[in-house]
DNA sequence: GCAGCTTATGTT
DNA sequence: AACATAAGCTGC
């Protein structure tokens, strides 16, 4: 059994002073930033997913200490972990994983902690069973708790549920916040891969209202001409 | 404010 | 190896 200071004794040691200052930059977290107060180590993703297979068998209670880090790339490693053993349990224990994903979103605080896991975890779980959860999640304060709502309906897209994608982003149309602006558009944009009528039938009805950049990446796939037109209407 | 570019990462 | 995706950055 690993301890908890040996795991983040383990990722200390292979820290990078300089990788550490350009994420520190890259994930904003300076005063008044979306991940103010972040503190980072420096080390890359494929060297994190490295140590999550070494230390894969880590418990919840290890997982919640290792969440509680200050350091960035602790909470990264806790859960990539936690995903890939979600992917892995038997429903009762996929049961656990997403209730302590939920009670943890508090520490799951940047755009890329939501990324590599919430359409694993939050999505994986409720694909096949009521979705009421994200709408409170996506009505949440935290922009962290809305990103993890709508990144969750791009399992539902994987298994051509379509509709979900489509009321999530109706609801944060009017978000202050960039980065729920890209992952809405994000999402349109895969929904759209599986259905283009649909998608043209939410820009047609809200084209006038919808920010720019929801816009534009919602747009990315569509055929250059049709791209222009919704651009200029 | 917008469109296009750069870097890191993941997938096939 | 090639392609697709995210974010931030930059010049207009």
């Amino acid at each position: 059994m690993d301890t908890i200071k040996e795991i983040i004794q383990t990722l200390h040691n292979a820290g990078d002073a300089e990788i550490a200052k350009h994420s520190s930059r890259f994930f904003k977290s300076g005063p008044g930033e979306y991940g103010e107060g972040d503190k980072f180590l420096g080390i890359r993703v494929p060297v994190i997913r490295q140590f999550a297979k070494q230390f894969k068998c880590s418990d919840l209670e290890t997982l919640s200490a290792l969440l509680d880090s200050d350091w960035h790339e602790v909470r990264l490693l806790a859960l990539v972990i936690l995903s890939e053993q979600f992917k892995k349990a038997s429903p009762p224990v996929r049961d656990d994983i997403f209730a302590f994903y939920l009670a943890h979103t508090d520490r799951i605080n940047n755009w890329d902690l939501v990324d590599c896991s919430a359409h694993i975890i939050v999505g994986g779980h409720l694909v096949e069973a009521d979705k009421t959860i994200l709408y409170t999640l996506a009505d949440s304060i935290s922009l962290w708790e809305r990103r993890i709502a709508m990144m969750a309906t791009f399992t539902f897209i994987r298994a051509n549920q379509l509709e979900d994608t489509i009321k999530l982003a109706e609801l944060l149309l009017k978000d202050k916040e960039d980065l729920i602006h890209k992952m809405c558009g994000w999402m349109l944009r895969e929904m759209g891969k599986r259905d283009v009528q649909r998608l043209k039938a939410f820009l047609d009805k809200h084209i006038q209202t919808m920010p720019r950049t929801m816009l534009r990446y919602a747009i990315e796939k569509l055929p250059k001409e049709e791209r222009q037109d919704y651009l200029t209407r």
